[in-house]
DNA sequence: GGCTATAGTTCTAAAATAGAACTGTCAAAC
DNA sequence: GTTTGACAGTTCTATTTTAGAACTATAGCC
């Protein structure tokens, strides 16, 4: 397949996966939600090889998902900052994350643990019908063709 | 990195994209929502190279995402279905399809609507909280160490 | 026997990644 | 004023993965 095009295809998901879709940035992108901004931070935490990260880095600013922000004049330093954009892939890497620690457990228990400030509570993400509040269910989706497409193929 | 022991790593984000991590992976898990069984169809839906379908319909199997079930004794076939592990990897795929219509979506519109049967309307999904049912945002989140880890990294 | 359908396996070429070394800028230390 | 170290990359070769096409195997149908 020509990953390169793969964000014009008439699927949103292929969409997604064309600029997330890969091990290493979505590893990045959990360092970024961990607040790690810097390029020397990135490499220590994830020993990724610097010319992979310095790529996938490039490629995040291009589709708008980090901003690169100077932190230093001289000499020139910047540092890699979630967008808004970055900011919404939040709910893919919390859907991740919990299907781990549902699924792919050890006996040890999970490694982290999620505190919502604003209830002060432990929770797990759930993801809900944004019409009637209630818990989706693959079973309970109908998919149908939108104005983006003819007919539904993804 | 070594990615055949990733699934070991003290973060459950790892252990997810150990097994669902990559491009063709998460696009065979599209075609399993979307009803899709069988080697060819798989094959010609996704234009994958059958080497790699094979590899990773195996994978799949492997990590209980799939279950190989045989459809025809002579000659012997199977299809591929999801487990309730696979199905629970509905979330992850949603949010993924949502943050594409959102943010990736061109002039047309976006490629398919989604109905929710149980209330009968078209909907987004929206990660809330467990315990007070808000919908989150990563600010509004604090990681702690759980009892897999000795420290928070991830 | 020859054709088709299905579900793979095998092969080589091209692309991506790993791993290590190298470059350039500047600040602070000696 | 030379050296050291931090930071943010770039460049290089070796290995691994993936792409693309051809091939194998089983069986039903004509």
């Amino acid at each position: 397949m020509k990953w390169d095009t793969l964000d014009e295809e008439q699927c949103s998901l292929s969409r997604t996966i064309a600029v997330v879709g890969d091990r290493w940035t979505l590893l990045i992108l959990r360092e970024c939600f961990l607040r790690v901004r810097r390029f020397e931070a990135f490499q220590s935490s994830l020993q990724i090889t610097r010319h992979l990260l310095s790529e996938r880095l490039k490629k995040l600013v291009r589709s708008g998902i980090l901003r690169r922000v100077p932190y230093s004049d001289a000499p020139k330093r910047y540092e890699y900052i979630l967008t808004q954009k970055g900011l919404d892939l939040y709910p893919i890497i919390m859907a991740m994350v919990h299907w781990g620690d549902t699924h792919m457990g050890d006996e040890r228990g999970r490694p982290l643990l999620h505190e919502h400030k604003s209830c002060g509570k432990l929770f797990d993400p759930v993801m809900v019908c944004s019409e009637c509040g209630e818990p989706l269910h693959a079973k309970q989706v109908h998919v149908h063709a939108g104005p983006g497409r003819k007919e539904a193929v993804g």
